[in-house]
DNA sequence: CTCCAATCTTATCGTTGGTAAGATTGCCGG
DNA sequence: CCGGCAATCTTACCAACGATAAGATTGGAG
C-alpha cells in the first residue's frame, strides 16, 4: 500500500501543522495528529524536526521567510507594506498565529532570526525619514509597527471581524489612511 | 496536616494559573501542576472550574474585569487610557496573555463578554469625536485600538523590549505622542 | 444532632510527547 | 550489478496529561 518512505514527509507535516493551526490554533493539535494526517507513524516526524517544538520552529521560520518576501515586494511604498502586513496575517494565519508566539518555538533559531530581521528591515528603513525629527525615527517605527501589527492581531482574534464587512486589507486601508495621513503628508522636504 | 477542605481553592488555582502563565505562557502548564502548587489532588479543581478551559475562562473573565476597571479610571483622558492599556498588559501579563487568545477559553462566557464590552466601551466613547469627520469615527477607533493593542502585544512578545530602556508605559507614551499628536490636536471645535 | 450539599480524594481510562531499538529502503562506491 | 551505509520510518515502551466515575470528608442549615 503506502510505501515505507513517504517521499516528502517534512513538507507534509508542516502543511498539516498549518491547516491544523488554522482550524484550532497552534495549541489545538497534537504531533500524533499531524502524523496521522500524513499517514505515518507518530514518531516519524522526530527524524525531521526532533520534537514538537521543532515543528513549530520550522513553521515560524518558513512563515517569516514568506512574510519578509511579501513585505519586500511592496518596494518603497511604505503604506502598501502596512497593508501587505495585514494581508499576510489574514491569508496566512497558520503561519502568523505561530510566528508571534515565541514561547511556542525556539525563537533563537538561526533560520527564524534571519528571516525575522529581514522583515524588520523593511519596517525600519521604511519608517526612516517619516518622522518630524530624526530623534523620533524610532518612535515612529514602533508606532507604525504597532498599529499594523495591532490591527492584524485584533483581526485574527476576531475582535474586529464581527462588525465589519469586507476583507482585512480593505478595512486596514481605511484605518491606516486616517491614522497615517498626516504623518505621510507632513514629510519634511529634506529628509 | 493540610485540612481536607482547602478554604479558597478557586482563588488559589487562579493565582497559580497566573504565575504559571507569567513563567511559561498559557500553554506552559498543566492543570495537574496547578493542583500541585495549591497542595490538592489533581481533580480538586474540577469542582470549581469543570475543566482546564474553565480555569482559563475564569482567568480571562477576571482579567477583563480588572482591565475595564483600569481603563475606566482614566476617566476622560483618552491618551492616558491608551497608556493604561499598555501598563495593564505589562503589569498583568498573566491575565493579558490569556485574554487575547480566545481559542484557549470559552470566549462566549457571559462574565467574559460583559467585562470585555465594558472595556471596549471606554475605547469607543473615547474615540468618538476624535476623528475629522463622524464617518471616520469607526476607523479612528480601530486605529487607536490597533496601535495601543499592537504596542502592548509586541512588547509582551519581546519584540520591542530588546532595544529599549525603561518600562513599557514610558516608551508607549513617546510612541503615542508622535502618532496621535496631530490627531489629538486637530480636533474640530464643534465635536 | 442529623443530614444534606459542597468539597476533595482515589482509581481508572484514553491520549499525548518523548526515547529506545529495530526494520526498511534509497543510493553511492566499487 | 551489488554490497553496505546512512537516511528514513516502525514498533514498543514510559511518564504525564485531561477527563470521568465513585466514594470519602466536612461544614452548616434546620
Amino acid at each position: 500500500m503506502s510505501p515505507y518512505h513517504h517521499g516528502n514527509l517534512r513538507r507534509a507535516i508542516i502543511d498539516a501543522a498549518l491547516t491544523a493551526t488554522e482550524e484550532a490554533g497552534p495549541s489545538g493539535w497534537s504531533l500524533r495528529e499531524l502524523a496521522r494526517r500524513a499517514g505515518v507513524s507518530h514518531t516519524a516526524p522526530v527524524h525531521h524536526f526532533g520534537d514538537k517544538t521543532g515543528v513549530l520552529t520550522a513553521v515560524a521560520a518558513e512563515g517569516y521567510r514568506l512574510f519578509a518576501d511579501a513585505l519586500e515586494q511592496t518596494a518603497g511604498d511604505f503604506f502598501e507594506a502596512g497593508v501587505a502586513y495585514v494581508r499576510f496575517a489574514e491569508q496566512n494565519r497558520g503561519y502568523f498565529d505561530v510566528m508571534f508566539r515565541p514561547d511556542l518555538y525556539r525563537a533563537d533559531d538561526p533560520a527564524v532570526t534571519a528571516a525575522r530581521e529581514r522583515a524588520r528591515g523593511v519596517l525600519v528603513t521604511g519608517a526612516r525619514g517619516l518622522s518630524p525629527t530624526p530623534e523620533q525615527d524610532r518612535a515612529v517605527m514602533l508606532g507604525v509597527w504597532s498599529i499594523v501589527h495591532g490591527f492584524a492581531s485584533l483581526w485574527l482574534s476576531g475582535a474586529i471581524t464581527e462588525s465589519t464587512t469586507g476583507d482585512a486589507a480593505t478595512t486596514a486601508r481605511s484605518v491606516f489612511q486616517v491614522m497615517l495621513d498626516q504623518l505621510l503628508r507632513n514629510l519634511p522636504p529634506s529628509r
